[in-house]
DNA sequence: TTGAAAGCGCTAACAT
DNA sequence: ATGTTAGCGCTTTCAA
């Protein structure tokens, strides 16, 4: 991408002074700020007439309301904190896809604040993001630094920990076991009697889920006996073309593999495409099984097994939680919701 | 995606009373709340002494400044509003990262708004937005409703078009020209020599940019005499599954098609697929071209044709620019970036 | 139904 | 190097 055209343009002439105030406002109808303020907000008795009278003047002089000072006035600031590890996977803007939708048609409005898998950059994002004393925060993963749990807690706002449910909340959690579903393939993955299984996935010191799942799974194997045969780990962003190469890699290493499980759909869609380049029989000489259960897998040549994770319902239900305490805290109870992930079998796992 | 075990916890108990204020931190180190608050923000002279004792008090007592009341007596907010149509088309997220890196060593923070594709969201959106009084306003496309127009010329603040420069900015843009990539990618499969072409993508009432596209497309395959032989619309997110039907159908319906042009990479990668299922050549029977530049498609059996639009790069320098008047407001100058798309030909548009 | 007063928690501007 | 005073633009609370 080159730029060619940078063209500075005539100078900033427009700021008409500063921003209006509901000051401007009062005195433009006549009206006192209080009735101002109350009609802008639907509060309290006004007469049909001034409403109209106040609703004209505010539009036409084009005035925008002051949130800042409302909230610091009312203490109440209809934000909802959300701290996610990445943009770059897609699982994430899912989620905060489910998150929005769920917030819709309430006066609350999500902010996110991205850590890119690093604990310290998720402690700061947390303190600025509590510092404007938002009704709630999402945050991702169960993991956070001694300082940031401490934040948290302390909070006093309610604080939902979403995608994973292996390990201790600080309040409510809303996720699926990930240890639970690399248990669930493996033993799918062996009752389809494959028996030298191959592992790709990132490297995980950072991504704790993609760590259960891996612990889960070999778990399970290990109790019928069955080790990990060979493994393959990645840095960085998942990408048809790393699931390729990954592939490649791993079976070049060890070619009596017969199954191959891919921590991620979209480095899973490489794998099978590389596969099936090479004329290779999936699944007959190779099976595959990947996770996430997003819709990219629709359009393979061979439905990739996978296992449905429920992102966005992850989103809608952490921004219910948050909803119901802002709208009754009194009544307002922790949960603690665990969605069963739902295996999707495909054409890539079962064999005859 | 069933949940089954949706637990509600011991009640919300932890409420310490409130929250922590200046002037506890103040009491506690024996020190006046001006000191304390120019140590937390780094300003003006304070002995290394005093310093170490408010940031020591500060830090037990697990101290959070209050932004709201900051911004409010300072009149200073560090967020950027950045106003997009989606988040599930990946090319957004990929625009926030772009800003979101830009804006990481800085004070300044992105706060996201979503519209949907619908202009009267976005001007709910902004609305919104401008009343948190943000330091800055990114959002996509150029064409808003009137009382959006009216805002963002109001708003005082500088604020940056992305993703398109076809038309007239309010202040400052950051983008390509898509009726120039529509005109490039016509050109080049002219040059190529196929006669007989079909177009697949959205709806475009709301797409503004697709429209751009296609407009700048059959304007230039006009001017050489041709047309575009069919086409095929969809409604809704893209996806591989609908890039293969839309193409079965389009095939269906028109057999002597020998060039497709999709208006994104997802669909044109599922057209691509469904091709190869068929054992059809390409590009010997059919070329392709698409329209983006992901990363998706270097990881296909064959490489699609495709523009990269540069969709990090945009939000990097979006972000720049708001940057660069909230570090010096008097010689900010408002700019056009109009970067050249690259055109990626691939495997799929080039015969022989 | 309307208005007046007080103050939310911080920082700018001025002392000292 | 530190402290004091006066608001920022709203909303809460109370009065009329």
């Amino acid at each position: 991408m080159s730029n060619d055209k940078i063209i500075p343009m005539k100078k900033d002439t427009k700021r008409t002074s500063r921003p209006l105030t509901l000051k401007d406002v009062s005195e433009a109808s006549g009206v006192s700020e209080m009735t101002v303020s109350r009609v802008l907000r639907n509060r309290g008795d006004v007469s049909d007439a001034t409403r109209e009278k106040v609703l004209k003047t505010a539009k036409t002089l084009g005035y925008v309301p002051n949130k800042i000072a409302g909230a610091l006035a009312s203490n109440r600031v209809n934000l909802v904190a959300v701290i996610i590890p990445s943009l770059s996977n897609m699982v994430f803007p899912e989620v905060l896809t489910g998150i929005s939708d769920a917030l819709n048609s309430s006066p609350l409005q999500s902010v996110v604040g991205v850590t890119n898998y690093k604990p310290e950059k998720e402690e700061e994002v947390l303190f600025e993001m509590l510092s404007w004393r938002p009704s709630g925060i999402i945050l991702a993963g169960l993991e956070h630094t001694d300082a940031a749990h401490a934040m948290l807690t302390e909070s006093g706002i309610p604080v939902v920990e979403i995608m994973d449910t292996d390990g201790d909340p600080v309040d409510s959690v809303v996720g699926i076991s990930h240890r639970r579903a690399g248990r669930e393939m493996a033993r799918q993955i062996l009752r389809y009697g494959y028996e030298s299984i191959g592992f790709l996935g990132t490297k995980m010191p950072m991504d704790h889920r993609a760590r259960k799942r891996f612990e889960g799974f070999t778990e399970a194997l290990a109790k019928n006996g069955v080790e990990v045969t060979d493994q393959e780990f990645y840095d960085g962003g998942s990408s048809l073309l790393k699931g390729r190469e990954m592939t490649a890699r791993l079976l070049e290493r060890s070619p009596g593999l017969d199954f191959l499980y891919f921590s991620n759909d979209m480095i899973g869609a490489g794998g099978l495409l590389y596969l099936l380049d090479q004329g290779i029989d999936v699944p007959a000489q190779i099976g595959l099984a990947a996770f996430n259960g997003t819709d990219l897998l629709d359009g393979l040549p061979v439905q990739l097994a996978t296992m449905e994770a429920g992102r966005y319902e992850i989103g809608q239900k952490a921004a219910e939680i948050i909803l119901s305490h802002s709208e009754d805290e009194k009544s307002f109870t922790s949960q603690r919701i665990e969605l069963t992930p739902q295996i999707q079998l495909g054409e890539t796992l079962k064999r005859t």
